[in-house]
DNA sequence: GAATTGAACTAACGGACGTTAGTATACTCC
DNA sequence: GGAGTATACTAACGTCCGTTAGTTCAATTC
């Protein structure tokens, strides 16, 4: 049993679950390709043929761990959508994200790493993360004309808005060099949701799309 | 002589440069530990010891890579900060930085690779690209207050809209997958840039800070 | 024209990788 | 208590990796 375990009070992990988490944070900070099964073995304290237990090869472990990870994520967009959309819903939503994120770092470092190098499942991964986001053309119940001023940049907005979440992740090495504080820390993630909160609230108020052309 | 340079009426690239350009695609792609050079040698058409006439080994190619981009993209921040700071200066570099990221992608890319992974001269790469846009605490010389009420906020935001230019190109498949269409076309970039500068502009005008608490 | 240099090549190394095969051990079910 | 299953292990495979050594050939220099 995990020091983790007793300490919190839970059940032991098993060892599918326990490979699932190291293999969940090395396929986060190097990728499919760079991970090797050699070191999510050392993690869990395993020998490397013994994975084979568990997982039908790499790439099935992969998987799994996509898997899992979407199915954690999912709850909030789902929540959004079985509503109606409105700004203060929307603020909510956003909260949320961040909040979750924030908690696990891991979907935005390996949705990242798969955007950028491809590996298995890469599309069902988008799809099904994202989709949700798009399919349906709803807007907004309590605004009366397009965001921004322009219907077609509204999907461009929503990506944007998911990036700036993610990239505070994925980016994180840099806002610890710059701005020479724990990204992760509670107060720094105060400041983070402050800002896209702020962002997004900007974003509503904004009716100066006259300005530019 | 390739045929690129032919038709261009270039001078013929050079071994060496070739092979940086071959380079910086592939780290750009895959990351440092992802690429190898056996690749990096098939897409110049030679034999990868021959890489080694040129580099003295993978970290030494590596580094030439990241210096030739640096070199390449330091010119608009400092040419930023050789003048006054203002709403309509801040917004030309912000277009400045969009078209540049999007007439060579491999920079964002590299330094997502780098903040996810690591790799050689990481931090440095990160204090070359970033440091002269938090070093001097200069604010804008046509506002009167901090810009979103709130002078904490402002070197988040400007890592913000950093990440923000840089995420679309990081995140480019997501773009064609939901979005539709190709995120390098013409007129793709056209509507990122009028996000990006839209979204600015929805900051500078953004006095509703009390609203938030 | 001989000597030097630059840049390509082949061959080979030691190590790490994903994966398979075969084996040992401990728990579960009748 | 014996059979069966689950899960760990060691040993080994073929492949790919970064790198070194040594060779060849063409261009440059004296």
């Amino acid at each position: 049993m995990s020091d983790q375990a007793v300490a919190d009070n839970l059940p032991p992990a098993s060892t599918a679950e326990r490979i699932l988490d190291a293999a969940e944070d090395l396929f986060a900070e190097r990728g499919y390709s760079a991970t090797s099964l050699g070191d999510v073995a050392d993690r869990v304290g395993i020998r490397s043929p013994s994975l084979y237990n568990h997982f039908r090869n790499k790439e099935a472990l992969y998987r799994a761990v996509m898997a899992r990870l979407v199915t954690d994520f999912s709850g909030p967009i789902a929540e959004l959508r079985a509503g109606p959309i409105t700004h203060e819903r929307v603020l909510e939503w956003l909260e949320t994200i961040v909040r979750q994120h924030h908690a696990n770092p891991n979907l935005a470092r390996l949705l990242q790493h798969a955007a950028l190098s491809g590996g298995p499942g890469t599309s069902d991964l988008i799809e099904q993360l994202f989709r949700p986001m798009f399919d349906s053309s709803r807007s907004f119940e309590d605004e009366p004309g397009p965001v921004l001023g322009d219907a077609a940049l509204q999907p461009w907005a929503v990506m944007a808005f998911n990036n700036l979440v993610m990239s505070y992740i994925t980016m994180a090495p840099m806002y610890r060099d710059l701005l020479g504080q724990d990204p992760f820390s509670e107060c720094a993630m105060e400041q983070q949701l402050k800002l896209v909160k702020t962002l997004l609230q900007a974003v509503f108020e904004y009716r100066g799309h006259h300005l530019l052309s």
